[in-house]
This record gives structure tokens, sequence and C-alpha cells, in this order.
RNA sequence: AGGGUUAUCGCCAAGCGGUAAGGCACAGGGUUUUGAUCCCUGCAUUCGCAGGUUCGAAUCCUGCUAGCCCUGCCA
């Protein structure tokens, strides 16, 4: 598959923008990831940074990490060390370029007193609910605010005294002059100062008046040096007010705001209050549980970043609001796991075979590949002997159409082993399989090219004696589309479901983290919170592709 | 007085006046000790709709239609 970053064969739109905006001189070309330090990053969020940072890197110019801490009510130090540590794993360096918008706190002061004296902006006294009142509507003109003319003298001192803290919270604020009548309601005298009487997490109790966005925004770009400024597509609107607070102070850069529409993922939820909401009431495990589609999410499912980044690649960058299939993810983490990760044995839903006409106490050493995509993983040894597990999914007692499975009197291949033929199925006092008898072929050992006769299946399984206890995590969608719902989706009751089987003993030095194919079940991730040596838990990634659709039986 | 923006295959997405790239998904065939992988093959006479300009239009013009965003002292 194409690994390489598709920023430059095909590119997309904001590549024209930036080539006849540096035209001749592209590494000059400077971006930056902002994130407000309000939360956790999720995938959407990688999209934002494997093109800023991805765009940096293709044209030799820079990306700076900015936190957009203007706002403390929502904000703090934990956030800022997950986004931090999140970008490092996701595989990208803002070197020594790492800043905050709280430190420009105060250039921005000084540039709204400049805003002032060129009467640009004025305190204003309404509250928020006259300013509301004020500002019309969608088709309707605002009206002007009464202190919209008072002098610069009284702006000057008002101003300075809502930053001495004379003024409790909302009693002023600083508002750009504008246009009440714009179309453009963020064109209508928008607040560019609010007083908030509170700590931030980097400046402390310096300040108790804050920037908005609007203003802050436009102003640390500036500061920065940032050529192009990318953001989503619901900043369009704002677009004419960052120019014009550009223009207002008169940098001599001038940043170009371009806006590319944010990623939605089908049968997933990115919105900040629905995660926020599931882990605070404990439905998930914590910010970092593997359903869930945040960057530790992710992470703790198994997905590499090679495979993240590949996916934001793929998916490419437009304008036009789209979701993307969830395959497409999956299809990017099977594609890079498949020549890495070593191939062995796990059954999650076992069944005891006894393979009875196999010597009693002998278990003898069978040598299986390590992964059929990459020869370099080398080879391990398997143990095998008169009983094994297999996997409840691969015995049928009356098998459906197309079943190529065991059942009685079938023959299947057990891998790396033998050929093995079911005699005798027998059952508890419920009528429930307790075990199944089989029967193996010496002659068919793997390895020995026994072609007299053929069989249609091959199942894994694990050597009972020897096998590992182990957990394993599946996990469907999260969310499942619901047309009554107003939200248009519903929880899924099913997103988790855990088993206990056996893996082979060769993952006895499993660490967390580790990766593998469990054969015909898919990839999984050991759990970087609850495995341990004494107690192995995997989570599956993802599961692999499947023809096999069962058809019912008769 | 509303403004902004989008519309190309089931899902992403190239395309920028010269006759519809690619990926995912799906379907069929071959290989296969994973019903996986791999390998072929198929998958838009058509670009939201209707007109127009042109030798030629997804690309230009006109008019419609539909979706999304905007009335925080959030970002």
């Amino acid at each position: 598959m194409n690994s390489s970053n598709n920023l430059g064969s095909t590119g997309n739109f904001i590549h024209s923008y930036i080539n006849e905006d540096l035209k001749g001189e592209l590494n000059k070309l400077h971006t930056r990831f902002p994130p407000e330090p309000n939360g956790y990053l999720h995938i959407g969020h990688a999209k934002s940074i494997c093109l800023n940072f991805g765009l940096a890197k293709y044209y030799g110019g820079k990306c700076n990490l900015r936190f957009d801490d203007t706002n403390p009510s929502k904000e703090d130090e934990e956030f800022v060390n997950s986004i931090k540590n999140d970008i490092k794993w996701l595989g990208f360096d803002w070197e020594d370029r790492l800043f905050f918008a709280s430190s420009y706190f105060d250039k921005m002061y000084e540039y709204a007193v400049e805003l002032i004296k060129k009467g640009l902006a004025f305190v204003c006294d309404m509250s928020a609910q006259q300013i509301k009142q004020s500002r019309g509507s969608l088709t309707e003109p605002g009206t002007e605010s009464p202190f919209r003319n008072r002098s610069i003298e009284e702006n000057l001192d008002l101003f300075e005294r809502m930053k001495n803290g004379e003024f409790a919270d909302g009693e002023k604020t600083l508002r750009a002059k504008i246009d009440m009548s714009s179309p453009n309601i963020n064109m209508r005298d928008p607040v560019i100062y609010r007083i908030a009487h509170m700590t931030h997490h980097a400046s402390g109790d310096k300040w108790c008046i804050y920037p908005m966005y609007d203003f802050a925004h436009p102003i640390e770009d500036a500061i920065e040096g940032i050529t192009h400024s990318i953001c989503t597509m619901e900043f369009e609107d704002h677009r004419p007010l960052y120019d014009w607070v550009i223009n207002s102070i008169d940098f001599e850069i001038k940043p170009r705001q371009i806006e590319f529409a944010k990623l939605n993922l089908s049968n997933t939820i990115m919105g900040k209050r629905f995660l926020r909401n599931l882990v605070e009431t404990n439905q998930v495990d914590g910010w970092d549980d593997p359903r869930l589609i945040t960057i530790s999410g992710i992470r703790r499912r198994g997905y590499t970043p090679e495979s993240i980044r590949n996916f934001c690649d793929m998916i490419g960058v437009s304008k036009a609001n789209s979701v993307v299939d969830t395959a497409q993810l999956e299809y990017c983490i099977r594609e890079d796991l498949k020549p890495k990760v070593p191939v062995v044995m796990a059954v999650i839903n076992p069944i005891k075979v006894i393979i009875t006409n196999y010597p009693d106490s002998q278990t003898e050493m069978l040598e299986i590949e390590n992964s059929p995509e990459n020869e370099s993983l080398g080879k391990r040894e398997v143990p095998f002997s008169r009983e094994i597990y297999i996997e409840k999914e691969d015995f049928m007692e009356n098998p459906i159409k197309k079943y190529f499975r065991l059942f009685p009197g079938n023959e299947v291949r057990l891998k790396g082993a033998y050929f093995i033929t079911c005699t005798d199925v027998i059952k508890d006092d419920n009528g429930e399989i307790k075990e199944i008898h089989c029967t193996y072929d010496p002659a068919t050992k793997s390895g020995l090219n026994f072609t007299a006769r053929k069989v249609k299946g091959t199942i894994h399984w694990v050597d009972a004696k020897s096998a590992l206890p182990a957990e394993f995590n599946l996990y469907e969608s999260l969310v499942l589309p619901d047309e009554k719902s107003e939200t248009g989706y519903r929880l899924n009751p099913d997103s988790k479901s855990t088993a206990n089987g056996f893996v082979e003993p060769y993952l006895k030095n499993t660490e967390p983290m580790d990766r593998f194919q469990f054969m015909r079940n898919g990839y999984f991730v050991a759990d970087s919170k609850y495995c341990k040596k004494d107690h192995l838990v995997f989570n599956r990634i993802v599961s692999l592709k499947s023809s096999f659709k069962p058809i019912s039986a008769e």
C-alpha cells in the first residue's frame, strides 16, 4: 500500500494555497497545532496534527505546538501533559517550539490598548444578556451599544481598571468596534476581552481579564510568524474577524487562515462532552478505554502511530463534510501489523479435544513459523499432546452447509500438527458438549508433505497441559445508530465482552503492549493496565477479514 | 438582510476546458497448513438538478435544489 505521504503526489487544496502564497519559498511555511488544554486528544485531532506537522515536514518548514489557553475555566495541566504525550506518540516533534497563548497575555493587553487608541475598541457595560439581545438575529441587524462612543481616554481608563480587578466578572467587556449590521454576526462588535477572576493553570492569578479566541488567535499566529493558520470549517465565518485583527494591529506578517473539514468516523462520536460524560459516569475505563477514539484509547487498543498516520494520509483533506468508514481505519492497522507481529495460537472460547489414539504420556514439540508474511520473525516450538483445546466455533455437531471445520466424521488439519478426525461427542448430564474425541493420523504430520488426502479446513489449537490461561477483551462499536434517539445514536450494550481461554506457552513472557496476531482470531495487544505475568489480558485490536458467511443450518 | 460553505461510485477522494486517478468496501476467479494474506478481474458513458457558452464542459456562465456552519463574556 501507499505508505508515503500523499501530501506530495496528489495533494489537496491547501497545497495550492501554500504554493500560490509562498511561491518558490515553500520552506518558509510555518504552521501550528493549537489545542486548548481542556480535554484529551482524539483521532480528529490526529488528522489536524498530521496535516500541520506533515505539511511542515513536506515543505521543509516548521510547525509549532501551541496551547491555546485563553479560558482558565476549562483548562488544566493534566491536559497539556496528555496532549504533549499523544503528539509525541504519534511521531511528531515540535522541537523547541512549544508555546502557550498565556505567555502572550502582556502583548495581547498592549495590542488591545492599541486598538482602543485607534478608536477600534471600546469598553462596554452591557450584561451578557443585553449584548445577546442587541446582537440582532440571523436575519436582522444588531443595534449599537450605548457605550460604543465612549472617549478613548475613558476606554483606556476603564480597560486598565478592568485589568486591575476593579470590576466583577461580567460587569464589563472590551469589544471591537466593527459593524453591528454586518451580515456576519461575528463582526457585530465582538467581545475581545472578558473579566474572569480565576486562577489560570499557567499564569496563576496575574490576570483577571482574558482575551477571547477571536482576538487572541490571530495575534498568537502573528507573533509566532505563522504563515498558514489551518483550522476547521466552523471557523470560516471567523476569518473576516481574524483578518480584521491582523490588519487593525498592522502586523508585518499576515498569516492566512485556511479551513478544512474535520474528521467524522462512522459509528463513533468525537465530541468532548460525549467523551467526558462516558468517563465521568464510569461507563468506560477512563480516557484510555480501548473503545474510545481518544488517542490514548486507540493506543491502549493496540493501534500503532504508523497506522494512524497512514490513515490520515489516506483519507485526504477537503472542505466537504464527510464520514469516513471505520473499515478504513481497521484496514490501516491490519496492514501495518501484518508484517510486524508474530502469528500465534490462542483459543478464546475453548472446548476440549481428546486424541484417543495419541500416546497418553507423550508430548512432542512442533516447529511452527512465526509469520507467513515475514520470515525474519523466525520459528518457535509448540508443544502437542493427547489433550488439546480448540475453538468452540470450530466444531458443529450438525454442520451447516459449506462448513469445513470439525464435525462428526470429518477430518481437519490442526495447524502445524496432524490431521484429526472426529469420532465421538461426549456430553454432560445437561446435554452440553463436554469433550470431543478424535483420532489422528501420524502420517499427516506437518512438514511431511502428506498428499494422499486433502482436508478443507485448518484450525488452530493449544496443548491443554501447557497452555496458559488468558483473558480476552473483544470490542464492538461503542455506539450504534438509532433513529429513535434524538442524538441519532445509542450506546452499544455489547461494546465490550470478555472471554476466558488459553494461549500457547510461547507467550509466557508477554509484556504489556506486546502485539500478536492470534491465528484466525485477529490482532491483539497485551493490555497496558491489566496484563500481568500471572494474569494475561489481551485486547482485540481488530479481527481478521473473513469471507466465511455462516448460512443457517439445514 | 441574512451570511458562509459544500455537492464526483456504498464510503473517502483526485480532477482546475481535451473526453472520469487512487484507496476503502463489495463481487467473481487463482494460490494458500489462517475461510487470512497474496495475485488477477469486475465495480461512475457519468460528475446534485435544469438551461446556456464551446469543436469539446465535472471543470466556464445563469437559475434552481439539498446538506453543513453561524445569534458564548467557549475554542
